[in-house]
DNA sequence: TAGCAAAATGTGTTCGAACACATTTTATTT
DNA sequence: AAATAAAATGTGTTCGAACACATTTTGCTA
């Protein structure tokens, strides 16, 4: 029936007489090995199979001989199918990230959650999203106290705030609760694994686009418009980012630091407003479009990078306000942090110490592709 | 036990006092419905409540009135995990693409199939891939017969020889066989749906980025290197994309077809030698690596631009020789393709007519972002 | 109203893994 | 060799959906 011109891929098929014995009655001859087929292979029964795989002793030398050399001869992988309809074991997930309300960004890291849940349900996967102000610590530590509470079989966090994240993995440490930061990658709370950009590299991007970009290119201002500026160790990473590139070439980098609820943060930014059309702009967060459109009135030629694709900077990349923004993938962060549980729990399987994501570059051409996926 | 600070996400956690009054008892309380739950709610027998839900008829109109109340009330999904257990359904999907073994970019789009296939085995799906050479039509006749041989359950397709792919897919209509074509969009194969990139877009991103990083543009050329320039619709869309671009621009643009595998393919190239230095470039295929060294070395202010992250062409990514590459997320590609037979056999989805994957810019800062994931 | 077919409804089995529990085999002691 | 403990092995049930098959109920006719 299949032509033999074909790859089959699954590496389950590779021919074996045993096997073929088993199951070559059926056609479709497409079932992996099961418990049963081993057991018959090995001529004992399911259960002591089942002991021998999951070493539950009570297996005398002689069975355990015999099924671990059917084992080592055909490549059994349990049913997951199978499995996880039997575990019915909950894992209650719990994910800490500022702002759902408010903010689109974390709307956008919410979507993910969302999407996660929906895909990963049947499997037992139970998410409670809980989150705080990203403006305000004291709320930060309301609601990691609420996740210690709740004892989640493992948590997924946002750590903005550096030294609060820190106390509050050492308390999730005690009680032996994983933890996968996302966003901002913090060495000192030691998570199972980082999934975010690499933001030097992701600064070093913006610096080259800059370079590529800007016609007799003097000076850069790297502004950082955010809430709260003690915490920001995400924006001094993508600072050094773009230093590093320019570091041989000779370029000013001048650092400004905005208070974006400040009211009169366009004062700030207009303390720059002599600066010639030698200048380009990198701002490092997803607040560009607060700035954008003063800046290309006072310096038309400034090329002006930001972050993140949320529908003010869309609107200002299309009119040509903003000419890059960096798309650091929300809704695939925390997508592939939870992806990175089914991993654990599911699969045993090790996880890498970071899963950096790509760091895309949009301009007002490309960045229809990346809305409607 | 669960703090009211956490959204659950899951939708079927609307407070509802009938299911409480059934899983109450459960603290953990995370079980959707099962057939049984509705069966009791109902006061009939799960056979029923099944013939309900899958229109089978032999329902009395009192019995079908109480479990369709039921069902009104709660958020019946079914579970997954033991629908696929219990289906044991095979679908066979045969996937036909150009030379595995040769080319890098197609070896891509394999890795997306063995990644599809480890991922979805469980669930009942197998792949068989067949390839072609994209050099000679007549092994993609040959592929197609092997194909229709086969019978598969689906087919992914990348439909790169035109006339004979439309004859093709002509034969599987018969056949009642359902196409999911990927890399080429072409109308006339009516495919259940297509993956890849909006190629128009593509060639205006492109556009975009010579037109940002030359230095006094005037002439542009866009290079066509290839096996067959005969079927390389592809080619010619991105093309269209660039001019689209630069319609309203002054700016002069020149298509050049090369046969990649002529001995003399660089005089072909070098013919264009004495272009001045106001002159980029555009590959659009994945042999940018085959031109861009000579190219730099006669003209070294050219932005030139490829395709694809194949390792010849990241190298020179590195070096400089090439200045952006458009990833077309080859393994993506067929991931997103396969998955979208998941939806169909497995959800009973609903397809869209093409899904558009994302036009990612590639420059030497950002492309180890791309390269680990 | 008995008789009987047709319609409606309920029950039991299957998928593969996991584990409790029942049964058999082996080893040890009297 | 019989008694008994201990170890080894096998069997049966569960998870939720699906469907074959068994059973019950209904409607109709003689």
């Amino acid at each position: 029936m299949c032509s033999n011109t074909f790859y089959f891929c699954s590496y389950t098929y590779k021919f074996n007489l045993q096997r073929y014995a088993i199951l070559a009655a059926n056609e479709e001859s497409m079932r992996s090995y099961t418990i049963k087929d081993i057991a018959k292979l090995a001529d004992v029964s399911a259960g002591t199979v089942d002991r021998v795989i999951h070493k539950r002793g009570k297996v005398s030398d002689k069975a355990l001989q015999k099924v671990n050399a059917v084992l080592a001869q055909i490549d059994y992988e349990p049913n997951i199918i199978a499995k996880s309809l039997k575990n019915q074991k909950v894992w209650v997930i719990a994910v800490l990230i500022p702002d759902i309300e408010t903010d689109e960004y974390w709307m956008q890291v919410y979507d993910g959650v969302r999407e996660f849940e929906k895909e990963y349900k049947g499997f037992g996967f139970k998410v409670a999203v809980d989150s705080f102000s990203s403006l305000d610590a004291a709320s930060f530590i309301k609601a990691s106290a609420a996740v210690l509470k709740l004892q989640p079989d493992a948590l997924l966090l946002a750590p903005l705030f550096l030294h609060e994240s820190i106390t509050f993995a050492n308390e999730l440490a005690e009680t032996g609760t994983p933890v996968i930061t996302i966003n901002n990658e913090i060495e000192e709370v030691h998570p199972l694994t980082f999934i975010g950009q690499n933001l030097i590299e992701s600064g070093r991007t913006a610096g080259s686009l800059i370079h590529r970009c800007s016609r007799n290119l003097q000076d850069i201002f790297v502004i950082h418009i955010s809430e709260d500026p003690v915490n920001a160790s995400h924006m001094t990473t993508k600072s050094q980012g773009i230093k590093d590139y320019f570091k041989d070439k000779d370029v000013l980098i001048h650092d400004l630091k905005i208070n974006a609820y400040h009211q009169n943060y366009l004062d700030q930014v207009k303390s720059i407003s002599n600066v010639p059309d030698t200048t380009s702009f990198f701002i490092t967060t997803s607040k560009a479009h607060q700035v954008a459109v003063e800046i290309k009135e006072w310096s038309p030629g400034a090329v002006i990078v930001g972050y993140d694709l949320i529908p003010e900077n869309v609107a200002l990349l299309k009119t040509g306000d903003i000419d890059f923004l960096i798309n650091q993938n929300p809704s695939k962060m925390s997508f592939e942090g939870l992806m990175r549980f089914t991993d654990k729990f599911l699969f045993s399987k090790e996880l890498a110490p970071h899963y950096y994501l790509p760091i895309d570059i949009i301009n007002a051409e490309n960045v229809r592709s990346y809305l409607s996926s």
